[in-house]
RNA sequence: GGCGGUGUAGCUCAGUUGGUUAGAGCAGCGGAAUCAUAAUCCGCGUGUCCGGGGUUCAAAUCCCUGCACCGCCA
């Protein structure tokens, strides 16, 4: 039995994620989740909420709470919503869980030790108005260059040109105002990612079977410019990971906490002990999956994320774990997405443009949205949700070439036999040739599945669903009925056994479907079918169903139309 | 500005290391069937593979260049 780790990106902690968020990292590693478990593999799968750093602490700001107050809410919020999906997390953590605090302390003295950490002096801008430093783009001036009055600290939107805060005219803050802002020194902890680049790139060249994308995206951090570039670690913030060197103080350090990209990883790991923790579980049986001097050296680990976060993913966290020079579990594969568009346009968060995920499920059950974001996935290059490919893609596939499937097989037997799998007559050429095509389309369905091509498995999916409609079209159990009830039975039964095996295979895609489909056909019996001859025999004669209501009931024009208006303005 | 990505049928997209008449689903057209959520099944593609050069026996696929859209710039 395989064991695999599966880790999701995790989403930030401030608001609700729209449908591109989603389809880049949660779902396609959910997908692959309930595949392996499916597969009867060890599956481990793990997400949490990123919640710390500046914009947490304005959000909560703007809601008039205690940062930690509103994470707690926030993070609640996402879990329901994450349920709502079906997202079949072992555990939702928090990266501002004690666990991480520790195991992010813990990595920071591993990593200074290792010589891999550099104390660094710099100049920041100090605002007395807010009491605190403020990052470059929290303040805003006038443009020293072209006079444009909302210039960034870090770069004038109007002339691109790049630029030092302290040289705008009339600098103030973004958050309160203030113009009482001055310079100050501070000290802050530097990675030195660019002592690790050569390693980092045979880790990286090594990766023949990792996405383009992946892969592409790390070359160019590693070899743009100057080549990787060390990073700063901490900030001068309140809400964080406060800098210590494992339990140790760090002088000079006090009052600054770590920066989000560098704890917010590091969940991953301590995620899995606050699972252990939540279930009343051992240190050991988290460390199973993570050490690999602990029994995690036949772990196979996967990361799936949107491209924006590949550079974290590819450089920033292997030299947090390779650094350690511990024995800690690095990644196996990097399964990168690219952009979800919305309509011809960007989905937006801030503008509110698109459809976020607790709309969604305001609309819709869950099985159709990821139905369609999972089989139109943006593996290869951006692909597009438009309201009109939804519609038709979903009534197409789901009610009309699965749900309309069950619903002729389980009608027609009813009327004919009865609500029970019906008894005599035997399988022949059709019933065989059937089999065939479904062993070979299943056996690609588990190839695709198995390299994480989303797109393919849906529609190799589709295809296994729509040779059911083929077969009853050439067996014809409504004519052969009138001469041969037997053989009718016979193939009215082997349709009954053919919506148990798309409940089976579909799981992983449409959880909430497949259940039903498994209740109406009176089994539980989800065995993976290595043996499609002998998974098509597993509802015996005799064995009771019940008619399903609508599997999967159809879009209509006016609630297209309608969404459409709906989700194209501005969200409050 | 620098870097990167994308540009293939009306729509959404596949096209591995260059190699037979460039593919799928949807939409559209024609037919079959009537068990079913008017669903299903079968058949049907005269596409400047963004434009222009080049390499090659052979390019959607490699190189150069132009255009368009998009993203990133710590």
């Amino acid at each position: 039995m395989a064991r695999h780790l599966i880790t999701s990106a995790i989403p930030y902690i401030n608001g609700i994620k729209h449908l591109g968020n989603l389809v880049g990292s949660q779902l396609p590693a959910d997908l692959f989740a309930r595949f392996q478990r499916a597969r009867g593999n060890e599956v481990l799968f793990l997400c949490a909420t990123d919640e710390h750093g500046t914009p947490a602490e304005l959000a909560a700001a703007k809601a008039g709470k205690p940062v930690d107050e509103y994470c707690a809410e926030m993070w609640g919020i996402q879990a329901e919503i994450a349920k709502g999906f079906r997202l079949s997390f072992d555990h939702f953590g928090r990266s501002s869980s004690e666990q991480n605090r520790k195991l992010t302390q813990h990595f920071a003295g591993r990593l200074a030790a290792e010589g891999l950490i550099e104390e660094v002096t710099e100049n920041q801008v100090y605002s007395n108005g807010d009491g605190r430093f403020l990052p470059d783009r929290y303040i805003e001036g006038t443009c020293p260059n072209c006079g444009f009055e909302s210039a960034r600290g870090d770069q004038c939107d109007n002339c691109t040109k790049q630029l030092d805060p302290i040289d705008l005219i009339d600098a103030r803050s973004t958050i309160s105002g203030s113009t009482d802002l001055e310079r100050r020194e501070t000290k802050h902890l530097h990675l030195r990612q660019s002592l690790m680049k050569d390693q980092l790139n045979d880790w990286i060249e090594s990766k023949h079977d990792w996405p383009i994308l992946t892969t592409s995206i790390a070359k160019k951090w590693l070899h743009d410019g100057d080549g990787l570039q060390d990073r700063g670690i901490t900030r001068d913030l309140s809400w964080g990971v406060p800098v210590k060197k494992g339990d140790a103080d760090w002088p000079g350090m006090e009052g600054k906490v770590f920066y989000v990209w560098f704890d917010a990883p590091i969940e991953y790991i301590a995620c899995a002990n606050e699972w252990t923790d939540a279930k009343g579980l051992s240190d050991a049986d988290w460390q199973r999956w993570w050490r690999t001097d602990m029994g995690a050296q036949d772990v196979r680990y996967t990361q799936f994320m949107g491209k924006d976060n590949v550079p974290f993913h590819t450089l920033s966290f292997p030299v947090t774990i390779l650094g350690s020079g511990e024995p800690w579990k690095l990644v196996d594969y990097i399964k990168s997405f690219n952009y979800l568009n919305y309509d011809g346009g960007q989905f937006s968060t801030s503008r509110g443009r698109g459809v976020f995920m607790d709309q969604a499920l305001e609309i819709l059950p869950s099985d159709y949205w990821r139905w369609w974001l999972l089989s139109h996935a943006p593996e290869s290059s951006d692909s597009e949700f438009t309201w009109e490919n939804f519609q038709s893609s979903v009534n197409k596939d789901l009610a009309d070439v699965l749900g309309n499937f069950v619903s002729r097989v389980t009608k027609f037997c009813r009327s004919k036999f009865g609500e029970v799998v019906p008894d005599g007559g035997t399988w022949g050429a059709p019933e065989q040739a059937l089999i065939a095509e479904l062993t070979t389309r299943i056996r690609a369905y588990e190839g695709h599945m198995e390299a994480m091509e989303v797109r393919k498995s849906a529609s190799e999916l589709r295809a296994i669903w729509a040779a059911g409609n083929e077969y009853l079209q050439e067996a014809a159990p409504w004519s052969s009925f009138k001469t041969d009830p037997d053989q009718a039975a016979a193939q009215i039964r082997m349709a009954l056994n053919l919506i148990r095996l798309y409940a089976v295979l579909s799981e992983p895609f449409i959880p909430d479907a497949s259940a039903a489909l498994m209740t109406a056909m009176q089994t539980d019996d989800d065995t993976w079918p290595d043996d499609v001859a002998a998974a098509l025999g597993a509802l015996p004669a005799g064995l009771g169903f019940t008619v399903p209501e609508v599997t999967f009931r159809k879009i209509t024009d006016d609630e297209r139309e309608d969404w459409q208006t709906r989700f194209a303005g501005v969200r409050d």
